[in-house]
DNA sequence: CCGAATGAGTTCCCTCAGGGAACCCTATTG
DNA sequence: CAATAGGGTTCCCTGAGGGAACTCATTCGG
């Protein structure tokens, strides 16, 4: 889709951005994930091309990020839905929001609020040591070379 | 920078892509996370055209994600680095290579694995509620308009 | 029975951003 | 004095994004 080719780096950044690296994409998967599911309601929300909303949404489904579901046959009409995979995305879109809402928002305050289920508090993601449980940032960590790494240069 | 105006949007997913929602921003950041901070690196290990690169150093300093130093003056020569700001973007980039590693890594494994300085373990991160500290995902939680939500139906 | 509306796309054309190569400028090095 | 290095800028070409119009099947209103 992009001129170069993210997916075959040897990277998951350049491989994840193959996937939604282009500002559309996590749009339409936030609109799909709080209910907007359809062609017309996604070309409209978003003021989107129906050309470029059509490629999108193929390309997403290609990747196994969205599914298709018909709810009325004769004329066939079709509904998109997260899939486990663009699911865990959607945990990606609140990180995005976060740090959005942080660096971004002005003084008008964030535009949305999320409210935990387990506790019932409106709250934000912190990014945490799935092993120890501590705060994880970009700070707390050494980069080691994994098995995936390869023979590409560019990692 | 796109042709459509993300970063006027009343969503923060939108602002955030409208900073890094084009898929070399990211790897340029990662890159200058791991070391690689100057022009002439960051073109060769990424491959990207230094017209492009020249584009997104501009476009990152602009918005406070990076800084530029001078490392030498005469003939000036500058490195980037990351600001606050851009440190915590880095959060979201080890967000990325969870989601990549987890869905698009193949049978040859992740390309890069992380050390937590706390724990000391290879690890990984993990979205936790800011408030109560359990798992929050994006099928724990409810939406609600926020304070900035204002007139955009795109919200 | 005819015309309009709905939903989901597809097609066409235009413009602008990405890719690549060449070029520029300043200073140091051999 | 030529070559090299670092950090860009300029040029041109192609292809992706935007917008509007069109298609196709079916249903609804009068």
């Amino acid at each position: 889709m992009q001129r170069t080719r993210f997916g075959d780096m040897a990277c998951s950044i350049a491989r994840t951005m193959d996937v939604i690296g282009e500002p559309w994409s996590p749009l339409i998967l936030r609109n799909i994930y709080i209910g907007v599911t359809r062609f017309e309601q996604l070309q409209q929300s978003l003021g989107i091309s129906r050309k470029v909303l059509a490629e999108r949404l193929k390309w997403l489904l290609e990747y196994g990020v969205l599914e298709r579901q018909e709810y009325s046959s004769r004329p066939p009409r079709y509904e998109y839905t997260l899939t486990t995979k663009g699911m865990e995305l959607c945990d990606l879109l609140l990180v995005m929001v976060r740090w959005g809402d942080r660096w971004l928002a002005g003084p008008a305050g964030p535009p949305v609020l999320y409210r935990h289920h387990a506790c019932g508090k409106i709250s934000h993601v912190e990014p945490r040591c799935a092993e120890c449980g501590e705060p994880m940032h970009a700070t707390d960590i050494d980069v080691l070379p994994g098995p995936g790494s390869d023979v590409e240069p560019t990692d």
